[in-house]
RNA sequence: GGGCCGUUAACUCAGUCGGUAGAGUAUCUGCCUUUUAAGCAGAGAGUCGCUGGUUCGAGUCCAGCACGGCCCA
């Protein structure tokens, strides 16, 4: 019986009810509910007639005065969320929300009747009612409609948050979206333009000739970066399986099977920490373009970026938490080692030195791990000193070639690889190169990559020798990249956290008492919890 | 993993020197037919995140834990 469970589930979690917790105001709502349901009223009937959008009678009537509204002899229906209700004795205002926005509507008694207006008094702001009636403007000049008739649509057995903070809280609102997207209306908009980006960047690939697949979200072994997976198993096949990293290493097969364009938009997951930058799961774009360069790439990112921002932001040049930002090409480039020196002042003489580099490191309190790669210093180093400070779009290139296993050595240079990684507002947000198509020299790397891995789970524990034979079937030159497109959406939506362009960001999950599921053993699988 | 901050009514927040819980919204009752954060009068609503400790007495002080936020690694 729920009241056994009540007991169980009104444990408090840092002002989070769990579960099925009855204040008072809830019982109220429900016993009202109840003497609806008496009087024969559905609380949730279907056979609802489709309604007018609010915001399209809007577009046609949101001009029109007084006079001109007694000319219009249409009735119109609209239904949606009651947001507010101003009661007076014999009639009242109400704001009824849709998807497109919201109008006034008036019900008084007179009009509708007396039974209905008794009803329609047993109606909570929350509920999804429909209306029907006339155009008006009233005193104050709003646009109404006079009811005719209202008919309850969806009880709602819950009060909606305060109505003019609305739901502050960002873990509540991160937690239970649907009640941040019913009262913080900038959140639809964040997400409506998120929903435009993706089909922008669909449509900018599509029409250049890019195939648009869909590779494996499970893999066997992980390839395409360097980051923790996710590990799940097979039953039927007995194998345990990681999720995808990257689809990198896939998407490289199609270019040797001929696909010469291709990309993919989807998600990709990595066991990592959480942070305002980071989710678990997140949304990348990646590209191949054959018979390309890292350098065609650049010219491509900038045309890509230009045209969002246009259509997104109507400008090249925008803030973004206050920084002004201005993506017009062309776009600054500079070496990683340029950059260290220029950017993070660190003296040209000591980047070829692996002692001075850690002992600059330990200056800034990171301990580096002897066996690390020469070039995972100057990027550990780039990431401290540079990257935060890169607000315009800036192209960073010439990443060692032992940092960069799949990218194709720069012919003048073989340490480092034709490679680059673009910076907006201090943070990474896509990485391209050419790509290694040798499979001689990509097997060299991977073996050496696999041997010096020690414990390191980053590093993938097995090399793809499938991967190398793709290659030796041969992949024409080619060029690729990786778009966040989670970064993509926060730079463009002016977002301060990932979190914000998420729907449903990952958060550790309630249960009774406040108490985590992560802290049962039987659940916890290469945890983090050893020192 | 570390540091700082937060957790009080459904929501947004107060809570003084440690003295036994407050406001607004929402809800309920009454009045009110042009309001829009409607208004007026009244009422109900709390395991002060959890567990311990100090104390005659803890929302408040101390410790641990949980969840979250921000910063750092």
């Amino acid at each position: 019986m729920a009241s056994v469970s009540i007991h169980f589930f009104t444990a408090s979690t840092g002002g989070l009810q769990v579960l099925s917790e009855e204040s008072q105001i809830i019982k109220q709502r429900k016993q009202k509910a109840l003497e609806l349901e008496k009087q024969g009223i559905e609380l949730f009937p279907n056979d609802i007639r489709k309604p007018e959008r609010t915001g399209a009678i809007r577009k046609v009537y949101g001009d029109y005065d007084a006079g001109a509204l007694e000319e219009v002899e249409d009735t119109f229906c609209i239904a949606g969320r009651i947001m507010a209700l101003r009661r007076f004795g014999k009639a009242a205002f109400a704001s009824i929300k849709d998807s497109s926005g919201s109008l006034q509507i008036h019900v008084s008694r007179d009009r509708i009747g007396k039974d209905a207006y008794k009803i329609f008094k047993k109606f909570d702001i929350g509920d999804i009612i429909q209306v029907e009636g006339r155009l008006f403007r009233t005193r104050t000049n709003e646009l109404t409609i006079e009811a005719d008739w209202v008919r309850l649509v969806t009880k709602s057995m819950r009060p909606l948050p305060e109505k003019y903070h609305g739901i502050k809280d960002k873990e509540l609102r991160y937690r239970r979206r649907y009640e941040d997207l019913v009262m913080n209306e900038e959140v639809l908009e964040t997400f409506r333009t998120r929903a435009r980006i993706v089909q922008m960047l669909r449509s900018y690939f599509t029409s250049n000739g890019f195939l648009e697949v869909e590779t494996p979200m499970m893999q066997s072994i992980v390839g395409g970066a360097t980051a923790r997976p996710f590990v799940t198993h097979h039953n039927a096949l007995g194998i345990d399986l990681f999720l995808r990293i990257a689809p990198e290493l896939y998407l490289k097969r199609l270019l040797v099977g001929g696909c010469e364009r291709v990309f993919e938009l989807n998600r990709n997951f990595r066991n990592e920490g959480i942070s305002i930058q980071h989710n678990p799961e997140f949304t990348m774009l990646e590209f191949y373009e054959a018979y390309a360069t890292y350098e065609d790439l650049m010219v491509r990112t900038e045309e890509l970026f230009a045209q969002i921002a246009m259509d997104v932001k109507g400008s090249t040049r925008f803030t973004y938490q206050g920084m002004e930002v201005d993506l017009t090409p062309p776009w600054h480039k500079m070496t990683l080692k340029e950059s260290l020196v220029e950017v993070g002042k660190v003296p040209e003489e000591e980047l070829s030195h692996r002692k001075a580099l850690q002992k600059r490191l330990a200056d800034l309190g990171v301990e580096m791990d002897e066996r690390e790669a020469a070039g995972k210093y100057l990027t550990k180093l780039f990431d401290l000193l540079v990257e935060p400070n890169l607000i315009q779009p800036t192209f960073i290139t010439e990443y060692p070639t032992d940092i960069s296993p799949l990218a194709r050595r720069n012919a003048q240079n073989p340490v480092v690889t034709d490679r680059f990684e673009l910076f907006i507002t201090g943070r990474e947000i896509a990485n391209a190169f050419s790509e290694l198509n040798d499979p001689r020299d990509q097997k060299k790397r991977f073996e050496e990559q696999v041997a010096n891995r020690g414990d390191d789970e980053e590093i993938p524990p097995e090399v793809d020798y499938d991967y190398v034979r793709a290659l030796e079937i041969g992949m024409p030159p080619a060029a690729g990249e990786g778009i966040g497109v989670d970064r993509l959406v926060m730079l463009l939506t002016d977002s301060p956290s990932i979190r914000d362009v998420i729907l449903f960001p990952q958060l550790r999950p309630l249960t009774a008492h406040g108490s985590s599921t992560a802290r049962d053993p039987s659940r916890t699988k290469g945890g983090k919890t050893e020192k």
